[in-house]
DNA sequence: GCCAACGTTGGC
DNA sequence: GCCAACGTTGGC
């Protein structure tokens, strides 16, 4: 799950109540059914950062609560306000997620790139033009990303 | 700031 | 349905 940190990073999860936060503002269509149709409690996923000096992987989450609409959407006042979004029929969703581990050491796109030909050859974050902000992620993609920040995979 | 890549919009 | 124009993403 892909995130810009001056927008809404890894310490803003660390440092909010019960570590957890909506994963809110999603307005890509395929990423939203993944958020409605296929996050369910218990999910793990890596929290990474986009647009900044080090983009990268920079710990885990778990999903505490699965797809429900996202009520940003229906706030005239929120940046992600969509005026086309019927509360009756909600278009866009969100999850909540806990924080679950912060990296010691960041998984940095550039190492993650390393690992391109071989055993992320499949990472769809390390696919050309790819901007999708949520991405499924294998077990084996899930431990070997464990691996390259020396932890051990939960 | 640049630019490639992609998604969305809207005229036709 | 086509497609040009435009906006956004995101690495560099």
């Amino acid at each position: 799950m892909k995130s810009e940190p001056a927008a809404f990073g890894i310490d803003d999860l660390a440092r909010a109540p019960q570590r957890t936060a909506a994963w809110d503002g999603v307005r890509n269509y395929q990423a939203r059914n993944m958020l409605r149709d296929e996050f369910r409690p218990g999910d793990r996923a890596f929290f990474y950062h986009s647009s900044c000096g080090e983009p990268g992987i920079y710990g885990t989450v778990r999903v505490v609560r699965g797809g429900h609409p996202d009520p940003t959407a229906f706030d005239p006042a929120h940046p992600h306000y969509d005026a086309g979004s019927d509360p009756t029929d909600p278009r866009w969703y969100q999850v909540e997620v806990r924080l679950l581990r912060r990296f010691a050491r960041p998984v940095l796109l550039e190492v993650l790139r390393k690992h391109s030909e071989g055993p992320l050859r499949r990472l769809l974050v390390l696919r050309r033009g790819n901007r999708l902000s949520i991405t499924p992620v294998t077990d084996d993609e899930w431990n070997f990303i464990h691996h390259l920040a020396r932890e051990r995979p939960e």
